[in-house]
DNA sequence: TCTGATGATTGCCT
DNA sequence: AGGCAATCATCAGA
């Protein structure tokens, strides 16, 4: 620490030396003599500062030249950048080794699972996917919401790609400014490379927490329109007529024995053009229903009773099958509608 | 707008 | 795991 006074002492010289605008006695570096000429000294130099005009910018300008030019000043500079690289700097940059932000890249995979970040995907998102795979059935429907989903996706990421950039660009001219401010300043004080590069990192950490809200604000619409979208299975479409009439036939023709086998669930659903869930779905409500208000779906299970009726004579006298999906329960026979659920075949 | 019908979901049971 | 029962949410006709 005992080298500062001395160095700043020639500093002091250096940039004093031949200053054509400061009185004979500052350029002799003496000063006055006594305690009037040191006031005398103090109040000149007050005096000028506070005199500045254009005229003063370019003697500094002179004056910044005549720094430069002389011989001590790389040396001299380069010791101050050390001093300053011991204490300060030493002191920031123990901070500045971070692990990398766990919350930045759960935000960086979600972007990229979502196909907001990277390369655009195809076939819209795995959202998207799942959603199709849950509403199964009303297919036209769905491919609609699919594509709707799609779209308001690629807005979202154009937007993101859009400010992204624009943070981007900003970041950069920032960084160039600061820099070639920092590398000018360099020529009249003491700044080591090392020194800039830190504060661009500075500067670029500064703007990637700006790009960290961009991603979280993303991240949130995405959720936002994934829940929406997922929750449209809720809204539900009644199975068209012919579907309903497929499985009204089915149940009420193995009305002794209402429980699909899984071979059987699976062909009404290729049938219906309904899943396999929905038909359990559908056995599931019809039969709780029926339970309920037997009186109520008489009507109903005599008239498909009968139809299969005739179905079947019509099948035997043709000498093919039956229409009804594989599992021949009652077939041939006329189902009366007398539902025992306790009394289950299986 | 109301109301019954109906597909889907949830919690419990066997 | 599959089924039942209750319930929710939406559709569709009056």
């Amino acid at each position: 620490m005992d080298e500062q006074p001395r160095l700043m002492h020639s500093h002091a010289g250096v940039g004093m030396a031949g200053h054509p605008g400061l009185p004979q006695h500052m350029q002799e570096g003496t000063g006055g003599t006594d305690g009037d000429g040191r006031k005398q000294d103090i109040g000149d130099i007050l005096q000028q500062i506070m005199t500045i005009t254009d005229q003063s910018l370019d003697e500094a300008q002179a004056r910044k030249h005549a720094l430069n030019c002389h011989r001590m000043k790389p040396a001299l500079f380069n010791v101050l950048c050390e001093i300053k690289e011991k204490t300060v700097l030493s002191i920031r940059g123990a901070q500045e080794e971070e692990p990398p932000d766990p919350q930045l890249m759960r935000l960086d995979n979600m972007l990229l699972a979502e196909g907001v970040s990277g390369p655009e995907k195809g076939g819209g998102s795995a959202a998207a996917a799942a959603a199709a795979a849950a509403s199964g059935g009303a297919g036209a429907d769905n491919s609609a919401e699919h594509s709707d989903y799609r779209a308001k996706l690629s807005q979202i990421r154009q937007i993101y790609h859009t400010e992204l950039e624009k943070y981007e660009q900003a970041c950069n001219e920032f960084t160039t400014h600061v820099m070639n401010l920092l590398r000018e300043q360099s020529r009249t004080r003491p700044i080591s490379p090392k020194e800039i590069e830190r504060m661009v990192s500075i500067i670029h950490r500064k703007f990637s927490s700006i790009q960290m809200q961009l991603k979280q604000s993303t991240c949130e619409a995405v959720m936002i329109l994934r829940s929406r979208f997922l929750d449209a299975r809720r809204k539900r479409r009644n199975f068209n007529k012919q579907a309903t009439e497929i499985l009204n036939e089915y149940f009420y023709s193995h009305l002794s024995n209402p429980y699909p086998s899984e071979e059987a669930k699976e062909e009404l659903a290729k049938k219906c053009s309904i899943t396999v869930a929905q038909v359990s779905n559908w056995f599931g409500n019809k039969r709780i229903r029926y339970k309920k208000n037997i009186g109520k779906f008489q009507e109903e299970a005599n008239m498909y009773a009968a139809r299969t009726a005739v179905s079947a004579t019509n099948a035997s006298a043709h000498g093919s099958q039956a229409n009804s999906p594989s599992t021949p329960n009652s077939a041939g026979g006329y189902p009366s509608p007398c539902y025992q659920p306790d009394r289950r075949i299986q």
